[in-house]
DNA sequence: CACCATGTTCCTTG
DNA sequence: CCAAGGAACATGGT
């Protein structure tokens, strides 16, 4: 699920289910994903108390939390990694095969679920101090993003997945935004001219709201054991159009660019696949 | 068996 | 100390 556009629309799916739940039992299955922070302190921290809130920043979920008593505020720092989901359960519903922390509200369970456990879910807020400028806020002005950028050899596509230049863009979009503003995903960063920085900049911004809007790209809906859907869709937000569908060069390898026919090309770097149109984007 | 996957961190090298 | 490149993490799909 996780880029920045998938993890808004959950945080807007999840916030009025937690808002005011106390936890009661905290289950960790995973130690992996609430490192560095141990169970028995993840549990006598969590224990009792209630979600006040919950904020993105970046691809981060931060559950603002507040102890039932003192109303003393802190907060859990929540990641999706590459396959992890959140969303609620019935109390009696079975546990997903990977579900990695189960947060118990009474009737119903939180459960954080990776198939491949490189997220988090963690006390450790380290990671978050760390990124650059909300790609949507006016921090991510032209000028904090030449600064990003003006010193790197690394090609451009490469040093869009630097949450430290801007944050939340991952794979997927950094194709995409490069696309739309007809820039080569080769170029050094520092060869950007003002021109094409700012017209990437704007394209950021344009792909991460369009996908916001559309909902979500990856599906949130969770299978459940007996294989039967329990739907996870959001709100109004409009699932009629695919994933596949809202994406214009993503995975389109071989495929006519959508604007001029020439093949979509995948190229690989930094070992990630990255996909363009060698016609439009030079 | 081979290769691919929405991400981050750690280690090495220069 | 910094930048850059690559491996590692762990599981599943095709």
């Amino acid at each position: 699920m996780p880029e920045l556009p998938e993890v808004e629309v959950l945080v807007r799916y999840l916030e009025p289910l937690l808002r005011n739940k106390t936890i009661r039992k905290i289950g960790v299955r995973r130690e992996r994903v609430i490192a560095p922070t141990s169970p028995r302190q993840l549990k006598s921290v969590l224990r009792g108390t209630e979600f006040a809130g919950l904020t993105r920043r970046g691809k981060y979920l931060l559950f603002n939390l507040r102890a039932a008593r003192t109303a003393k505020p802190f907060i859990v720092v929540g990641h999706l990694g590459m396959t992890g989901r959140m969303y609620l359960l019935p109390e009696k519903a079975e546990l997903p095969k990977h579900a990695a922390v189960v947060l118990n509200l009474g009737k119903e369970n939180f459960i954080f679920e990776d198939t491949r456990y490189f997220g988090r879910f963690t006390l450790d807020t380290s990671a978050v101090e760390n990124l650059g400028p909300e790609p949507l806020s006016a921090d991510f002005s032209a000028e904090s993003f030449s600064r990003g950028l003006n010193k790197s050899s690394q090609p451009i596509k490469v040093k869009l997945l630097d949450q430290t230049v801007v944050a939340g863009v991952g794979n997927i979009y950094a194709s995409e935004a490069l696309f739309q503003a007809k820039v080569s995903p080769k170029v050094a960063a520092r060869r950007l001219k003002a021109a094409h920085i700012e017209r990437l900049r704007q394209s950021i911004r344009a792909v991460l709201t369009e996908a916001i809007a559309g909902g979500s790209t990856a599906r949130l809906d969770y299978e459940g054991a007996n294989g039967r859907d329990r739907l996870f869709y959001f709100g109004s937000a409009d699932i009629s159009v695919s994933y596949e569908e809202r994406l214009r060069v993503y995975d389109r390898e071989g495929k006519p660019c959508l604007v001029c026919g020439t093949p979509i090309r995948r190229i690989v770097q930094a070992a990630r696949s990255t996909f363009y149109c060698p016609n439009c984007q030079r």
